[in-house]
DNA sequence: CTGAAAGCGCTTACAG
DNA sequence: CTGAAAGCGCTTACAG
């Protein structure tokens, strides 16, 4: 499990000043050349050069970061509990950091532990760190600190503030598709009101269902897993009426469905259940689950984007992320309404 | 999306000194006190102590591993692509990590480009990485660093090199339980050859066949996805005579329950299958998944704990994680063969 | 355009 | 048991 080192005595990492004696010049010389080659002759330019490739050298980021106050850490806050945690989030994020010369501490963190609390605000009090970007809708202590923070899902809430509903055209698409399959009395389950996403899907679906004239038989508050779609699906199986579920994500959505299977009610015949996120299993499911493709990935990154954006200062707003579009993909789990 | 900092200056972080001026104190006692404090006399202590509260202070890591070499960051390597990848298992190396004093910095890597290659091999020359935990298999380039290396699932490799096979028991359950339902003619669906755990997977399952007497219609490799369980799945349905199928993850099986339904085959009417991991909805699933129950969590934890072991150059050997145990989880998608 | 000096915040010898 | 000195590898003024 273990590759053992090539043994003995590590191979001392080059410094600046191995650079600078192999070339013939002062370190600062070297120091000048990592940080704007433009500022040196030519002749020089290309001696520190050779010499820096011969040595393969990488500088000291803590030596640099004490000296120079720069910062080149931005910490990164998921959900322990992230068995529904979209990893490509976190992957969207950390490709974004890595392009951009950062590098990502991944912080987990539940809630709960006060140890663990203590440790996330050490860790982000450090000098070293340039920015946060959370996950996590409440994840304690780092309003605190006073470097850039990025809570993914605070766009949603602003917007939602200002009477617009970030995820309200997909929700929209998805009550029109049903009601356009005759649906007129439906059910939401949504994800934990702490997140914005979930916050702002329930907004969306309310709003959509008295715009369009439906009936909004119940929600029901899940916390993302599977299992508390189920537990939704049973309440749903129970309401007398309902023909369309639409579930906050696609976990959810397998719960319900399940649920429904276990009372005897069949999808899409009896009920029509849809889902969000489009996990890269649901096209496979038997049903296909019918769900609004999100680009998480892309969600992660522009995520990171703006927390950079933040952190060097730049003016202006940020450029919106260019995400791909969020779509409702119409599969199997959707039909028409059963008379 | 983005909280202000509570503007104007930020708030230094105090330093060593500040607290030893606060303490009435020379900062190298400061220093004594936080590397251990028995070597303090009562009342300097208490001094000390209070002084610290009162300021919140926190080390700055570059100074200290600037000066003592010491090293408190482990690099953690997820593969980019990670649809498929359990974020479970990051979350329980991380968390190990945390409780350890290690910061995790976590890298994205896709075999292809080049220069994230190179960044990739930068980062762990950097003179701060106590260790790296790969989730990848063939994490390019990691060899090369002299810093304590763990790839996940080497550990199988080696007992597979001695005649022992990690996933063994668990795979000769699964064929045991098929055979007891009758079927004699089977497919494996294997993850790539590349991970261990597709490897050892693979050679278990065809050593339960060999050594039950059973017979093998043939392997297919996919790459842990749906898709490519589906595309497996296909092939099970033109050959003739399979009625037990044994995919390498849950993922997986779910691609080939969906082929099989497409080519009008029931699961388990017409043909059982058994996935591995037991995702979090793999109970909720219509039919609900026979598979194996893995500790993910646990087992990332496991690797974590090894790694921390040998950077401290710990003697003797790692205990062996304490893993919840690997379980044939019997449900729905397996059942009796048909005649 | 380049070198000599100072110092970031810490820890590790060295004295007392 | 505690203080004065030195130095980790860098960058940032200051001179030339």
């Amino acid at each position: 499990m273990v590759q053992e080192n090539s043994g003995g005595a590590a191979a001392k990492a080059p410094t600046i000043y191995d650079v600078a004696a192999l070339a013939g010049v002062s370190h600062q010389t070297v120091s000048r050349f990592l940080k704007d080659r433009t500022a040196l002759k030519p002749s020089t330019l290309e001696k520190v050069e050779s010499a820096l490739a011969q040595l393969d050298y990488t500088p000291n980021l803590a030596a640099r970061s004490l000296r120079s106050k720069a910062r080149y850490r931005i910490v990164v806050v998921v959900p322990e509990a992230s068995l529904y945690f979209p990893a490509r989030m976190l992957n969207g994020a950390a490709g974004v950091a890595q392009e951009a010369g950062y590098r990502v501490d991944v912080v987990t963190t539940d809630n709960s532990t006060e140890s663990r609390q203590a440790r996330l605000r050490s860790l982000l009090l450090a000098e070293d760190i340039a920015g946060v970007l959370s996950f996590v809708p409440d994840s304690g202590g780092t309003e605190e600190t006073s470097v850039p923070l990025v809570v993914a899902g605070e766009y949603d809430d602003q917007m939602r503030a200002r009477g617009t509903l970030a995820d309200g055209s997909a929700a929209a698409k998805v009550i029109e598709h049903l009601a356009s399959l005759g649906h007129r009395k439906f059910f939401h389950v949504a994800g934990p009101a702490a997140w914005p996403s979930a916050r702002n899907r329930k907004a969306a679906y309310l709003y959509a269902i008295a715009a369009q004239g439906l009936d909004s038989l119940g929600v029901e508050d899940g916390d993302w897993s599977a299992a508390s779609g189920y537990a939704a699906g049973s309440k749903i199986a129970s309401t007398r009426g309902v023909t369309a579920v639409f579930a906050g994500n696609d976990h959810m959505a397998i719960g319900v469905i399940r649920a429904l299977h276990e009372h005897g009610l069949t999808v899409p015949g009896d009920v029509s259940v849809c889902g969000w996120d489009d996990m890269a299993e649901s096209a496979f499911l038997v049903p296909s689950l019918t769900t609004i493709h999100m680009d998480l990935e892309g969600i992660g990154a522009g995520c990171m984007r703006e927390l950079i954006h933040r952190i060097r200062g730049e003016a202006g707003p940020v450029q919106p992320p260019r995400l791909e579009p969020m779509e409702l993909v119409i599969r199997e789990s959707t039909g028409p309404v059963s008379l």
